[in-house]
DNA sequence: CCTTCATAGGTAGCAACGCTACTTGTCGGC
DNA sequence: GCCGACAAGTAGCGTTGCTACCTATGAAGG
């Protein structure tokens, strides 16, 4: 899957994916490749600019720790990182129902 | 709906409604109006250029026809486009159920 | 007659976003 | 000692869609 077509959803996954819990910047790349089955797989130029976009947005915190002699900066949600969570749930549902609507309906959104 | 989020998608979402009928650019620009019940409304300065790229890629051929003093330029798909459709649809599946399996179709996959 | 609106097509320049390529540094295995 | 995996980061680029403009016709309203 070519990830450039992440555009605009970059961050509720970094988001969604901090919803489990505190992980470092590294840790959180291999997290998408594993949950998205290898077909997520982004390069760090890409995560860490987008870290920081979230960390000044308030969504995210983070603190140092060295772990032998490494230095891992463990991210974190916050409050607001968790409400931003949430609506941008809600932004992926309406745009994902509206573009389906024009490309073939792949998963019907089931009625509640 | 924010419209920047079409990234990356707004072609294939015009191969999609010009599979049902060459159409001309204003056309194009109300047929996404209407079939998305109002959620996509885009600008011209969008449409345009879109329309330019795709046919320079070869997606649609268009032809210029003069009805009551107004020049229409009517585009309809190619056989390439056509093929190109169907690949982008295959990648929208792709890409909607990998962006679900984190923002989840509405709660954070339960512990089943 | 003239203005305004809807139709119709278009361009220029901008900002956002993710990517490639590169750099720095530690640790473990050869 | 050197290479590769881990870990974090920066610089610069290209694509993409957006805002803001411009041109032009026909219909409606004053």
């Amino acid at each position: 899957m070519k990830a450039q077509a992440l555009h605009g959803h970059l961050d509720a996954l970094l988001l969604a994916v901090l919803e489990r819990g505190a992980l470092h910047g590294y840790a959180i790349i291999e997290a998408l490749r594993v949950r998205s089955g290898g077909a997520l797989d982004l390069p760090t130029g890409t995560i860490y600019p987008a870290l920081r976009r979230l960390e000044r947005a308030g969504y995210v915190a983070s603190s140092w720790s060295t772990v032998n002699g490494r230095e891992r900066r463990t991210y974190q949600l916050t409050d607001a990182g968790g409400r931003a969570l949430a609506g941008e749930r809600t932004g992926w549902r309406e745009f994902s129902s509206t573009v389906g609507r024009f490309l073939g309906p792949d998963q019907p959104p089931a009625p509640a």
